[in-house]
DNA sequence: TAACCGTGGCC
DNA sequence: TGGCCAAGGTT
């Protein structure tokens, strides 16, 4: 094992992404923030404006929690998944006079935080003896081990862990994940673990993933202007809960002002545009300016750039 | 457990 | 162009 720890960090110290932003402090509200911003989003994203925007507007734990929940909506805009923001706000509220807890189960108690944001955490900015398992690592296992279950996944990944240097074997797992040993066309010639490792003949059967169902869908909102501000109501749904969205209207041709394409998870919409003169009783009106720092989604925004207001 | 929750970029 | 993908968590 222990020149497989070696072969593992000589390639991450050559090979290893170490200048991503995130990676440039231990202070563990940031670490917490980039790694919440990261559930199910790329990278580049995060990096190139979220985070970096967040932390410069919400330097400590203490401003976020500050904040009002409409204002971190409104920067979350466009970056999706809005119940992180929802989950982030709740939980950072619920220790700013302690501090973010310091322990997996701690952790695992906020809201949102689930095991594989808890362990990032814990390794990336407080260096503890924890196996991090995002999606890249788990291929990775998978692979390595020729091992499918999740529970014996979690078995091997601890035993696997370095434990003299458990942060940057993490950090290195991660990515090889993202950078060799990809979904699709793996590149194990260049891979530290490729002598040991027990998938290395048929990598492809480790990340067999069902196919998913997409769903076409027409939905048809209502744009009702008074006096160059546009009405827009609160969404309790669980779709966009707590940002502000076009009211549903039912189609009249004569009323059409312009449809686009969106989508959203297995959702395929057409969106069709619709003026009305009726808005609902509990609608907020906003601006244009206003509009460009409400708590909206991108596709309310996509629906205001057909607008001429 | 499997469905659900967003988005932009890629080919 | 449209199917597919990317540092998960909740119910």
């Amino acid at each position: 094992m222990k020149n497989v720890h070696v072969s593992l960090l000589d390639w991450f110290k050559q090979y290893g992404r170490h200048g991503l932003a995130w990676r440039k402090t231990d202070d563990i509200y940031a670490i917490f923030l980039s790694e919440v911003m990261l559930q199910q989003t790329q990278a580049s994203r995060v990096a190139e404006y979220y985070y970096p925007h967040f932390l410069q507007k919400y330097p400590t734990l203490k401003h976020f929690a500050r904040a009002s929940l409409d204002e971190i909506l409104s920067d979350w805009s466009g970056l999706g998944y809005y119940s992180r923001a929802r989950n982030l706000h709740k939980a950072l509220n619920l220790c700013k006079k302690t501090g973010l807890p310091q322990t997996m189960e701690a952790l695992q108690k906020l809201p949102g935080v689930g095991r594989y944001t808890a362990s990032a955490v814990c390794s990336f900015a407080l260096n503890q003896k924890v196996a991090v398992i995002d999606t890249n690592i788990k291929r990775v296992l998978k692979r390595y081990f020729a091992q499918m279950n999740d529970k014996e996944i979690l078995k091997e990944a601890e035993i696997f862990l370095n434990q003299d240097t458990p942060k940057e074997h993490n950090l290195a797992l991660m990515d090889l994940g993202s950078l060799l040993c990809t979904s699709k066309n793996p590149r194990c010639p260049k891979c530290p673990l490729m002598l040991t490792c027990k998938g290395i003949n048929e990598p492809e059967i480790y990340t067999s993933k069902q196919k998913i169902q997409y769903e076409k869908l027409d939905i048809f909102l209502g744009i009702c202007l008074v006096n160059k501000k546009l009405a827009l109501v609160k969404s309790s749904e669980k779709l966009y809960k707590g940002l502000f969205v076009l009211p549903e209207v039912e189609p009249l041709e004569e009323n059409f002002i312009a449809s686009f394409k969106h989508s959203y998870t297995k959702y395929r919409l057409s969106v069709f545009l619709y003026t009305t003169d009726y808005a609902p009783q509990n609608a907020s009106y906003f601006t244009y300016e206003e509009l460009l720092q409400a708590p909206i989604s991108s596709m309310i925004k996509k629906a205001v750039s057909f607008l001429d207001f």
